[in-house]
RNA sequence: GGAGAGGUGGCCGAGCGGCUGAAGGCGCUCCCCUGCUAAGGGAGUAAUGGGUUUAUAGCCUAUUCGAGGGUUCGAAUCCCUCUCUCUCCA
């Protein structure tokens, strides 16, 4: 959520800049509801100030033996009047609230413009796409060759979208997982979470999937339980309504969790294998931090994410999303895409985006200062550190042998705990 | 699933219809005292919305004692529903 303060002193700033982040509605409208708004509060509150006198005058009477009936009639009155315009009040505060929640977050000004991702601007490249002396195999091929992933059987158990991994492709998947973790652990100042994944809806909107992505999400209806998209939902909701000391700053977490998409918008769009799943595992990194250091974190975010690919040896690029291609929530966002040699395509495998306080502001996630004991909006930001099965693609695609084993690099072996698949 | 107990400020905890935005304590901040340390004395210390304002300063005002309803002229206090925590039983 933007700050409604912001929405009434610069409307068309506000109106200009959402604009380009797709929203279709007007923020003058708003403004006007707003406004409404606060001349309703202003009669309410000068209605209920009234009843607070009056009401002392009835106690003080009462006290000392006196009759109030007159008092008591007054108040009967005003009491009446402040009901109807409570029901008033409620109904325009939520149909504001509701308008407020459906605006996206600003692009930070360093955000280039841009409509679609193709005005994405690369950052930097690291490592070179790799060359083959021999005809290559995508990671389907070499999955179900190497008994590493079961897609047919996984279809069987819950529908397409959902990878049976087996054998040597589970103890890798697991080993993934784990060897994250213990990176970000051991290398940065990173504290373990393991958080539940069925969420409410409540946390979904802190993060910003709801209300407008009900479609993206799965839903057990009988509890109104949403399954996590993302780790970020749950670890970002962990300080929902609490207020930080300025000393405890940052936080550092990193979670795994496995993540549940309905992709309902993306048919037939890179469905092959493992390139767009329903169920998926994902590292992601989860930092609150304060307002002035949202952004140095932003950066320091990219590199730790990034630091696994180069330990991994994977070819990778940066993307700076332009004003366009920036998510709801987000005001800024780094891509990282992994090179596959089997696709012959650049996989997204890591988003690393500074939401500044549009989530803490819908979650009222704050933080004392140290300096005046005053109370603020901290800022969020989170990365995949990272999401697994376009790892495990180019992972398998970059390794493979002319002989159709994988032999990993002895960095991304070290890494992994394994040497070889075969 | 059944029976109880409870959710009050940064924390602990009193209050059980009007004098309570809330005693007392802890913590924290500032000041005084003590040549360090330990101890002592004093003052201050909620959040949020609205108004005023150059101001996130000050001032005015409203709301908030788990959440939502209700009773009442008036609710932290009484009633109802929900929710969470704890104890006991199945």
């Amino acid at each position: 959520m933007i700050s409604i303060k912001n929405i009434r002193d610069n409307p068309q700033l506000v109106q200009d800049s959402v604009v380009k982040k797709g929203y279709e509605g007007s923020i003058v409208e708003i403004n006007s509801i707003d406004k409404k708004y606060r001349l309703i509060t202003k009669n309410l509150e000068e209605s209920r100030a009234k009843k607070n006198v009056v009401s002392q005058q009835v106690a003080e009477s009462k006290r000392n033996g006196f009759n109030a009936d007159d008092k008591i009639a007054e108040m009967k009155k005003l009491g009446e009047s402040i009901k109807s315009l409570e029901e008033e009040l409620n109904i325009i505060k939520n149909h504001l609230k509701i308008k407020l929640y459906e605006i996206p977050n600003l692009p930070h000004v360093s955000v280039p413009d841009g409509e679609s991702e193709k005005d994405n601007v690369t950052i930097r490249e690291w490592g070179l796409k790799p060359d083959f002396d021999f005809q290559v195999k995508t990671h389907q091929d070499l999955g179900r060759e190497l008994k590493l992933i079961d897609f047919e059987r996984g279809a069987k158990i819950s529908g397409s979208g959902f990878p049976l991994y087996t054998g040597q492709g589970a103890k890798l998947e697991r080993m993934l997982i784990n060897s994250m973790i213990d990176h970000h652990i051991d290398k940065y100042d990173f504290s373990e979470i393991f958080p539940p994944v069925l969420i409410l809806e409540e946390s979904m909107r802190t993060t910003g999937q709801l209300p407008k992505f009900k479609e993206d999400m799965y839903l057990s209806e009988l509890d109104n339980l949403y399954l996590a998209p993302t780790a970020e939902v749950p670890v970002t909701n962990i300080h929902r309504d609490e207020i930080i000391l300025e000393s405890d700053l940052p936080i550092n977490y990193v979670a795994y969790s496995p993540c549940f998409r309905r992709e309902s918008g993306s048919y037939g769009k890179d469905t092959r294998g493992l390139l767009r799943l329903h169920q998926f595992n994902k590292v992601e990194m989860v930092k609150f931090v304060k307002p002035e250091d949202s952004y140095a974190a932003l950066e320091e975010l990219v590199l730790q994410a990034e630091s696994i690919l180069q330990l991994l040896g994977l070819t990778y690029r940066v993307i700076e999303l332009c004003s366009g291609d920036l998510s709801f929530s987000a005001a800024k966002c780094y891509d990282i895409e992994i090179w596959s040699p089997g696709e012959k395509q650049w996989l997204e495998v890591s988003s690393c985006s500074n939401f500044e306080d549009f989530q803490s502001r819908r979650g009222k996630i704050r933080y004392r200062s140290a300096v005046d004991k005053k109370v603020n909006l901290l800022h969020t930001l989170n990365g995949s550190g990272l999401a697994t099965p376009r790892l495990m693609v180019a992972l398998l695609e970059t390794y493979q042998t002319k002989s159709g084993s994988i032999i990993f690099s002895d960095s991304a072996a070290e890494f992994l705990g394994m040497k070889e698949i075969k």
